[in-house]
DNA sequence: ATGGACAATGTTTTT
DNA sequence: CATTGTCCAT
């Protein structure tokens, strides 16, 4: 099956052979890694004789997994069966529901989103007694999520603070909410399975043997729960397959641990590590910069990326007077290369920090006409009107699942205020049951025993509604999952609810039916199959990519792609780095492997973008280039002149010197008085500062090591705002 | 119970 | 500024 080889450079086909013990692929960016990782797969199946049975491949995103899966059947034909491929979320829902007897929760479990997960944090707040602003839920919902990727059950909860002490409980009592809503949030997935193969050794086994094969792609992304998964499943045949970039790592804040690509090479002593970097997607200009940038990050292992491409074109550095400008160069732009002819609208990709900065980009396009499409954002399934449809369908699945529950039992408005929720609830703990199972007794009506512990209005507005949810689950085991969406829709007269005769409601009705669209596709799957698909879908798998328009997309949701044509806008100060990566260090080297990532995106043109003023909080405010900029050496760049080194804010005069790439603005960045952060020194005050040889050496009073003396340039100093 | 008006509050990235 | 929550009048 030489085929299988065939165009592959040594490297490549080094790492697709390597099918003994353990192997780490360290794969530059536009290094053929998918195509590796597919080969591989085919090449275990087609020469080695494995059965699809015995090869699990996991991936972060559906769509990962489904474009894999087809590369796969494309190279070897359909013998692909039984194969396991997907995203650790889905290998793990699958693994759970089969395991269920073992654990604290049913098989029909439903799984909790973002939005579920915080409801279900300001209830365990309010069942506390704790204040909401001051333990702002979504920060108590971060610690915990941030504890279960760490593999740390409530009662593990490290406390070194009295806001600690608080998070352990309200995690307790989220984890017993959960339980009690036959529920799982995302990380629970990931903890149940691992707890699941560490306290059942026969489990463990079980999977590990029949894992004769084990891969996973981006494993710079997985975090500790997944890491410790793959150990597990990996442990009888130790045949594992890694491939990662460690530069690539930009999901530290969801508890991904790059690091784990140094443990596994701790871990797996014996691994085979085999790097790609031959690049197959950019220029050399292009790649340049992208090294230029990625080189600044301390600590990590130096690639050599090169291209058989050719320099291509320079890189164009674009400065806006502010964001609106900004967004009219982007369009411009785009309008330009493709009247000359240079490039597809489809072509193009513009991608920002945050979700926010998309809007001014949207308004651009609409203005000028021009269609695009945006990825991620105002996600469909997070839309009002979807959330009320699945919460339904949930409802029906599952009555003990009350955030769906409380979502929907006064949507469309039926009477049952919050009097009457409370009344329901508080009854339900009376009795033992859950509210959910309480009003199923009460869709009885006056059969109910529990019906006269109402007051009358509320008892039968409450009747009502239970009946109703009674007649669907028994309708549920009969109809399609469509055909039970069409019911519902009908019974609580939702399209009169979101009355279409004004546009919003007329759009809102119009995602419902694509909705209904999707739910058609599951004709021949029950319920829970498509309740799973809903809440494990990504922005990306969303992503449509048939028509021939721009695409609008944030840095993250960027990686994986590539576009011959990329923009990258709002490359200042505290939006890319944001602001919120200013006092810590690994932060700060996130966001630059997060400009990394955009950058090597892009195979033939590029086009940063900056403003001068941007609108903050409503009102428009002067910025800084971002110090990203600044390391990419002035060759690579044309357009108007390369503005360098503002930091300080005299750059207007400077500018005029010929463009030397030497030092920075000979001005104090520290001054006496402020605070600043040391990686290893923690916090301090500068006492003084001035010039020395070129540099700024600044004195400094740290609280834990006392006085030191620094050259800003060298100590990665961050400032500490008060 | 409902809906509207006002205030406060907070803005990264997402399986 | 744009969303979310809270208060108040109906």
């Amino acid at each position: 099956m030489s085929f299988l080889l065939d165009g592959l450079n040594e490297q490549q086909r080094k790492a697709v052979t390597a099918c003994q013990g353990p192997v780490l692929v360290l794969a530059g960016p536009g290094s053929g890694k998918t195509r590796v990782l597919t080969r591989s797969i085919a090449y275990r199946i087609e020469t080695l004789g494995a059965r699809p049975y015995h090869i699990l491949a996991v991936t972060f995103t559906n769509k990962a997994a489904r474009e894999m899966g087809e590369r796969v059947e494309k190279l070897i034909g359909a013998n692909t069966h039984g194969l396991t491929l997907g995203t650790f979320h889905s290998v793990c829902v699958r693994i759970l529901r089969r395991q269920a007897e073992r654990l604290p929760f049913d098989s029909h479990f439903v799984i909790f989103d973002a939005d579920d997960q915080i409801r279900v944090v300001k209830r365990a707040l309010r069942d506390l007694d704790l204040d909401e602003k001051q333990y702002r839920p979504h920060s108590i919902h971060a610690a915990i999520s941030r504890a279960k990727n760490e593999l740390l059950l409530p009662e593990d909860f490290p406390i070194k603070t009295y806001r600690d002490e608080v998070v352990r409980r309200v995690y307790e009592q989220y984890h017993k909410l959960l339980l009690a809503s036959n529920a799982l949030d995302f990380d629970d997935l990931l903890l149940w399975t691992a707890f699941l193969l560490a306290e059942y050794p026969e489990v463990c086994q079980q999977y590990a043997r029949r894992y004769q094969h084990v891969l996973v792609d981006e494993f710079q992304d997985t975090n500790m729960a997944q890491y410790t998964l793959l150990k597990h499943l990996a442990s009888f045949h130790r045949n594992i397959f890694a491939v990662g970039d460690a530069d690539q790592s930009i999901y530290r804040w969801r508890g991904a641990d790059y690091r784990n690509v140094r443990r596994f090479e701790q871990d797996f002593s014996d691994a085979q590590v085999i790097l790609l970097e031959q690049n197959y997607r950019s220029t050399q200009n292009i790649l340049d910069a992208a090294m230029a940038v990625i080189d600044q990050n301390p600590q990590r292992r130096r690639k050599k990326l090169f291209t058989g491409r050719g320099a291509g074109k320079k890189i164009t550095l674009h400065e806006a007077h502010d964001d609106r400008a900004e967004a009219a160069f982007v369009v411009d732009a785009i309008a330009s290369l493709v009247a000359r002819g240079q490039a597809q609208p489809g072509d193009c990709a513009i991608m920002y920090r945050t979700n926010a900065q998309s809007r001014l980009l949207e308004e651009a396009f609409m203005r000028a006409n021009l269609p695009y499409k945006l990825v991620g954002a105002q996600r469909f399934y997070g839309r009002r009107e979807i959330k009320d449809v699945i919460a339904y369908l949930r409802l029906v699945h599952n009555p003990l699942d009350e955030a769906s529950l409380l979502r929907v039992i006064n949507v469309p408005p039926r009477r049952i205020g919050a009097k009457t929720v409370a009344a329901l609830r508080t009854l339900a703990g009376q009795t033992g049951l859950a509210p959910g199972e309480l009003l199923l007794d009460l869709g009885k009506g006056e059969d109910s025993e529990y019906f006269g512990k109402f007051r009358g209005r509320a008892a039968l507005s409450l009747a009502n509604f239970g009946h109703l949810v009674r007649n669907w689950r028994a309708l549920r085991d009969e109809l399609t999952p469509l055909q039970l969406i069409d019911r519902i829709l009908h019974d609580v007269g939702y399209e009169a609810y979101l009355d279409t005769s004004t546009e919003e409601g007329l759009s809102r009705w119009d995602n419902v039916q694509e909705l209904r669209r999707l739910a058609a596709d599951y004709h021949d799957r029950d319920l829970l199959a498509f309740l799973d698909e809903i809440a494990l879908v990504s922005d990306q798998d969303t992503l449509d990519e048939a028509a021939n328009v721009p695409t609008l997309l944030t840095l993250h949701a960027a990686k994986g792609l590539e576009f011959p044509v990329v923009f990258i806008v709002g490359l200042e100060e505290r939006t890319l780095p944001h602001f919120r990566s200013f006092d810590d260090p690994e932060a700060m080297a996130e966001e630059r492997r997060l400009f990394y990532v955009g950058i090597t995106r892009a195979k033939d043109r590029l086009f940063l973008v900056h403003a001068l003023n941007r609108a903050a909080y409503g009102y428009t405010e002067p910025t800084e280039p971002s110090r990203f900029l600044e390391d990419i050496p002035t060759h690579l760049l044309n357009g108007q002149g390369v503005v360098r080194s503002f930091r300080g804010r005299e750059g207007t005069t400077r500018q005029q010197n010929a463009p030397s790439p030497g030092p920075p603005p000979q001005r104090a960045r520290y001054q006496a008085g402020m605070k600043v952060r040391h990686p290893l020194w923690g916090e301090g005050m500068v006492l003084n500062s001035r010039w020395q040889d070129g540099d700024e050496t600044v004195d400094i009073f740290f609280e834990k090591v006392g006085l030191k003396r620094v050259a800003a340039s060298l100590a990665k100093l961050d400032y500490v705002n008060e």
